[in-house]
DNA sequence: GACAAAACCGAACGGTCGTATTATTTTCTC
DNA sequence: GAGAAAATAATACGACCGTTCGGTTTTGTC
């Protein structure tokens, strides 16, 4: 790996951290240059726009989600413990100290929800995908006979991301302490509904 | 009503309406003033720092959310019929043309969760209420023997607005148009397992 | 209708923003 | 290790930011 791409996967790991906080639309190039060591302009040219470096920085954000939440739940059982493992392992991802600010996905859903253009079709298609996922990983409960047959996967995924969203809130903007175990329960009602 | 207060209610009214696209952050002065027809300093001659006058949009938006959604929703009848009401003017709230930018609270919670202060302060005290408000109606429910008795109030006001936060991302976020159809169908489930 | 108070405006300040240009230093390749 | 290429820096630009100040217009009161 050259000198440029090192230096530039710095700066986009240190943009998806100062994004959890301050949103896309909060990062400033000479924040990020300062913190970094770096001149304004040199960290620039890494991106030549802006607009390019916040996609880098979902883009990032999309891999990091795959590999930290995703890829893990994967290894789990087919069926309910699988779906258990990727509720695990989405909690521990809106919750880990490497994001200050909470899940960028979240933030930037709120942030991108107006403003059409290029960051916004690319959050949708990962969020897209990821419904997919989740619907998908339902399914195969109820091909393994966890779920009932008539269960809606797609209800499913919408069901579990609101709990997570509910999750969200209630921890990052009201510091509830009993927020895990609200979304716990929730999920425990979910699971329970959706057994056969 | 004086002629000040008259023009500080105009101005707050736009900002409350610019502020759920472009977020609390996202608003200038001078965009404002020129949306009204007024100069920059006769506008902010109003409020005397940017976090006042964003203050006082949270702060008329509170109010607009207690006359539009809760105020209404308690003239149903106590217990699940004073539920439903609840959510149905929630949903509506959420979808209000007059936000071009969805709910002002959703959008807020996620910008001002890291930020302390008074802004931050005054959303959590709004949210607070309006969760002890979710509660209150559930253990109403409770005691018209709508709910089982050993519900948990709290949890399903946590449940509840989950449900919503998860309609939101999925309407504004993902433009489903199914969004409302997966919020009722979890509202119901919600209902069915509370129900006695 | 005078006169104080309130409302409003124009201009300017110091800052920060993203970006462009030009120059310098570092890295890589033969 | 020379020389091309890549990486980084210095400087500047125009735009916009929130805020201040001094002056003008409008409003409300006796």
């Amino acid at each position: 790996m050259s000198k440029g791409e090192q230096t530039q996967e710095r700066i986009v790991e240190r943009a998806l951290q100062l994004a959890t906080r301050d949103g896309l639309a909060g990062l400033t190039i000479n924040r990020l240059a300062v913190e970094l060591g770096l001149s304004k302009s040199g960290l620039f040219a890494h991106f030549g726009s802006k607009e390019e470096l916040q996609l880098q920085v979902l883009r990032a954000a999309a891999q990091q989600f795959q590999e930290s939440v995703v890829r893990p739940a994967l290894t789990a059982p087919r069926g309910e413990p699988r779906v258990r493992a990727l509720l695990e392992h989405w909690l521990a991802w809106a919750n880990d100290s490497t994001w200050p600010g909470g899940c960028i996905f979240v933030a930037s859903a709120v942030e991108l929800d107006d403003r059409p253009g290029p960051l916004r079709e690319y959050l949708v298609s990962t969020q897209e995908a990821f419904l997919a996922t989740l619907a998908k990983v339902a399914r195969q409960a109820m091909e393994v006979s966890h779920f009932r047959s008539d269960l809606d996967p797609e209800q499913f995924g919408f069901d579990l991301y609101a709990i997570v969203l509910g999750y969200h809130h209630a921890k990052r903007l009201l510091h509830d302490v009993r927020a895990e175990e609200r979304a716990r329960n929730a999920f425990d009602r979910l699971i329970q509904s959706a057994r056969t």
